[in-house]
DNA sequence: GCCTCCCTTTAGATCGATCTAAATCGTCTG
DNA sequence: CAGACGATTTAGATCGATCTAAAGGGAGGC
């Protein structure tokens, strides 16, 4: 196959050697007491009842020996389920509490092949958008009884396999991905050989089939360029955004066709690539606004990179909302409280997290019977002064 | 003990019955072939081999029976002991390629007694200072050979109680906790007493001892104070801030001595205690500049109630940075490109993550010997327009 | 030829839970 | 009173890895 899957069937980087090394001094559970004679480890637990250090850990089978029941009976206790006797059941629930013993999940996924958990592959937490995206997706898995394990890709498809990998590795019974931009077009690959469920979220990948959430983006492109045209805008154009991300390429697209509808063209000269920082979205705009006067009217890939652009809009003395009107995308938190407040168009992506994970549960627990199904959200626009349209202030 | 203790000992709440239910038709692991046959699970591998859906998984033993070598002999080749002959070593790895292996952690932390898995349990992810300490944490937690797994408590107490306890019977090696601002003064308790390596991020909770990285909020305050008071300013607020919080009390006090240390007094009207949101950073702060004229400078708790602040002055026709001059805290990105751009303490949320994490594994890898440890970041002011001085724009 | 010693390999116990199949026990039926 | 039955309980296998303690095998020494 691939690069990735040469080193594909290795435990992953984070090796699995304990610490001690190999052949290294043998640690031994065996410790002196005060009274300076060698005990076994399982001897402490009376010995330390209260100290600090690692005591043994107490199991379902100390909980069964207290209650005086089996371990299978204690077991089925805990799993609340109807067959015990109520009369057991407060006892074992007794002795539980009295040895203060904590469930080991690990234990029981083990026999169960479900681990409760879910893999969050993400590019990027420190994207506002993701952010809340994440934090959508937490809410839902949270209730239905999963854990979050987070792995951040840093848009990085390379690092995004060792990551997937890693997920495999720790049985995650789900795995839900936002994907780098330029991640290859198999690299689901490995989930799918291993009958994994997974789906992607946000950012569709050229030639990844499977489940899919996110934002119609063709759709946002119109509805902001319509706004725009409303407006009386006529020179409207599409700024920044990862050049061969789907996003981006979608939204051009939906804007160019609604302009050629309208007999129109789109300002290409501003259909600019950059990533999505507002500092480059400072930098690229005003390196392009001593070249060209602005357009009448711009559509940012991100709300950050028009923070940056309104910025360099203000510096060159361009009246943002009349000269150019601008228009965000994703619509964080902040865009209200800028000045002027930036309109923008809102894919609510706490609940596209939401949809996902809870599109990801049912695949879970449908154990793979249900059929690839795509979810695409309508997104809105949210409008605000940055158009010219006047509003009343946030709050 | 408390509240929480009373059903702290039960599996939590995302129960752990099987989804078959009691009593139940049982699954067992049959199913017909083709032939019509009943056959056991272990005879499919050969019968479905790349058919889709839920395969046994390949193990060590499979493995090791394709080397012709024994699953000890393995197990040592995966955890690249020296003591297999560079022969068999080849075989193996052979064999694992060729099968299609995937490593089972969840079974090898079940025997080492350590998952390689490591807990974040934040406020908040949606306020970029956290995703960014949370990227930090991740970031320096993966090459380690850490996981993370992440619980958001939404700034809930007892949701956290709950989140911990689940943490716990995940087995994580150890937990990172940005802690609900109201947290009991004990909520750490169950930690201690089974031993869980932990320590806090960011927020210091009143009566938690144990390991600590965080901010020095006071030097903070006194560094955003000078330099407004070198500005001129004589009249210097503090705006916003969970009233409660460790961090906002703390700042308060630092702004306040440095004042009294110049024979000042702080402006205690608008030393206003609110969420951290930037629209209620803005609708708080219409209302006071409706009842008093704005102080001559206002040290903001966070940048985005600084950036509902602005607004608000600027919709008062408040000239900022002059009539009155605005510091926020945390330096987040979009800082930079506001309009005045902000003068903002910064306290490297990414770095204090890392160092968190880095605290953190050191205390897992010496088992718990390491004594406590209290990290005290200085922050520093990042001088940009918001204050008055004049900076270069961003970029 | 026999015994050591080192290098390599391995059988079997183990981690802590669940699940199967069967045992136990009291009650009820014919 | 034997046998059936329903309600509980349980012994023992099992999940998939690691770890211990010991075995196997070849070279070298006497």
């Amino acid at each position: 196959m691939h690069g990735a899957s040469m080193m594909a069937y290795r435990p992953s980087a984070q090796t699995i050697a304990p610490d001690m090394g190999f052949g290294g001094v043998r640690r031994g559970q065996e410790s002196r007491t005060l009274a300076g004679q060698a005990v076994r480890c399982r001897d402490w637990i009376g010995l330390l009842a209260t100290s600090g250090a690692r005591r043994r850990r107490v199991t379902l089978t100390d909980v069964a020996a207290h209650a005086s029941v089996s371990r299978a009976t204690a077991s089925l206790v805990l799993r609340e389920s109807p067959l015990v006797a109520e009369n057991t059941r407060q006892r074992v629930l007794a002795s539980v509490e009295a040895l203060g013993y904590v469930y080991n999940r690990g234990a029981a996924s083990l026999r169960m092949r479900r681990t409760n958990t879910v893999g969050l592959v993400i590019s990027g937490l420190a994207n506002p958008f993701f952010a809340d995206l994440t934090e959508g997706v937490e809410e839902e898995l949270r209730p239905a009884g999963y854990v979050v394990l987070l792995a951040n890709t840093f848009d990085d498809p390379v690092h995004q396999d060792t990551l997937i990998r890693s997920m495999m590795e720790h049985q995650i019974d789900g795995l839900l991905i936002v994907a780098a931009v330029d991640s290859e077009s198999d690299f689901v690959a490995p989930l799918r050989d291993m009958g994994v469920p997974h789906m992607l979220a946000t950012r569709r990948i050229r030639g990844v089939e499977g489940s899919y959430v996110g934002p119609d983006d063709d759709a946002g492109a119109r509805l902001a360029t319509q706004h725009l045209l409303d407006h009386g805008a006529r020179q409207i154009a599409y700024f920044g955004g990862p050049e061969h991300g789907v996003a981006r390429i979608d939204r051009v697209a939906g804007m160019a066709a609604l302009l050629e509808e309208n007999t129109l063209e789109p300002e290409l000269t501003w259909t600019v690539p950059s990533r999505v920082s507002s500092s480059e979205g400072y930098a690229l705009a005003s390196k392009l606004l001593k070249r060209h006067p602005p357009p009448e009217a711009v559509i940012c890939h991100s709300d950050a990179i028009a923070f940056g652009l309104m910025r360099a809009l203000r510096d060159a003395d361009v009246e943002i909302g009349s000269a150019c009107r601008v228009i965000g995308y994703d619509d964080i938190e902040h865009a209200q409280a800028w000045s002027p407040s930036l309109t923008s168009v809102s894919v609510a992506a706490r609940t596209m997290g939401r949809r996902a994970a809870r599109m990801l549960v049912e695949r879970i627990e449908t154990r793979g019977a249900a059929p690839d199904e795509s979810l695409v959200l309508r997104p809105s626009l949210v409008v605000r002064e940055s158009c010219g349209c006047t509003v009343s202030p946030p709050g």
